[in-house]
DNA sequence: AGGTATGGCTAATACTCATTAGCCATACAG
DNA sequence: CTGTATGGCTAATGAGTATTAGCCATACCT
């Protein structure tokens, strides 16, 4: 039974400083919602969060976000496509830039590292929430993962052809580097004191020795 | 507003066939219900799954899993505890055996990509679902869960320091190893044609490879 | 035969949430 | 000034679901 009738209401419009904005492109509060809904995603899990908590973290309650978003679902698409196109819009420029089968191998690995830890709410959602999606968004997403994996398995047989590789089985090895990669994200602390690019070479090499291919810049110890 | 009043209702109690059972252990029944339950962990996730859906497997309804079970919580912990001390009875009888470090690290990664193929569901579920676990289970699990790493890393280390092994970064290594292991569970497919053994074999000798501990014996193709 | 424990069932309870409805203050365009 | 769009708000709505309450047939023990 409420209490109150109809007093004034909380907080009403402010809109921010600069007035007007391009009327194309998502708005300001749409991008503070997607990053609001990231993190809240990344933490305690798409079914974990609330639209409540997401405004609460934008000063809002759940029911104004409506006024800028569709639905919850829409957020966790825009997330995990966001994710799944950018790495591999990634993986494409790191194997245009051509070199032998190691060196691709090398720079398709660094990329998928790095990526795993400098935007990893990003990776880490994209992981593990992918069967929060709903239909056709699961199916679609789940593709675009394939064809992400198999340049990686593709890699590996060229090598393993070449005899550049030595493994005892090409989706087994290419299974191992990018689940060593996609474990990344849920370990990696961007406030310690090593960067994403540091260890992105240094698992390159490990994927480079995993498969046989061992070359000699790999002793550095630990920063 | 209900249709049917009291009615004689559906199937009602209809024990086994053998009678007597030992009174103190978890009942046939119990061990059902966690079967069920984990598949449905794994493959629907614990918030996904319904107690209606449980009882489906065992062809009773939802409220009379009560009669067996004291909540879907408890069944989780069930699951997730049970993984989590197999793992590290496997892990300390491998690490008894003995050896040098590298026969030593060869054997835990062994035991570990096989445990997370042959039990991949418990595997699965018991990394996944961590965050579902109510306190205080969750910190319990992650305690024995950083113990069974602690391992992993103590033994790189040994390595390395006997300059066995070569690697940038102990904990590094040892996160790849474990995590490209924890992968096995998401893809391993039982009706496949490969064993979990083989698996395991040739995942210790990626891992003794990426620690720059080559051996010779790795390069049989894929069965 | 009678009594009791067991393990089903349906219905009710108590929440939690996403989403919608309807209201209103502010900012800004004319 | 005045009118309108914007983006807040509170209060429904409606679905889903773990768990409890209360009922009852069966099986088994004495």
């Amino acid at each position: 039974m409420p209490v109150r009738d109809r007093l004034p209401a909380g907080r009403t419009h402010v809109p921010s400083a600069g007035g007007s904005r391009p009327p194309g492109g998502p708005s300001d509060r749409h991008h503070e919602i997607l990053d609001a809904a990231l993190e809240l995603f990344a933490t305690v899990g798409y079914g974990g969060t609330t639209m409540a908590q997401i405004g609460d973290r934008l000063g809002i309650r759940g029911p104004s976000l409506y006024k800028h978003i569709a639905s919850k679902q829409e957020l966790l698409v825009e997330i995990v496509t966001g994710m799944m196109t950018e790495l591999l819009r990634r993986q494409q420029a790191a194997l245009a830039r051509g070199g032998d089968v190691s060196e691709r191998l090398q720079r398709i690995t660094a990329v998928h590292v790095q990526y795993h830890a400098e935007q990893r709410y990003e990776a880490f959602v994209g992981h593990r929430e992918i069967d929060s999606l709903e239909e056709p968004h699961r199916t679609h997403i789940l593709d675009l993962r394939r064809e992400y994996e198999s340049r990686f398995r593709e890699l590996v047989q060229e090598g393993r052809e070449l005899d550049v590789f030595r493994t005892a089985s090409d989706r087994w090895s290419s299974y191992a580097i990018l689940d060593m990669g996609i474990g990344v994200s849920a370990w990696y602390n961007p406030s310690g004191s090593v960067s994403p690019e540091q260890l992105a070479d240094t698992y390159a090499e490990l994927a480079l020795r995993m498969l046989g291919a061992e070359r000699d810049s790999a002793n550095t110890r630990e920063g």
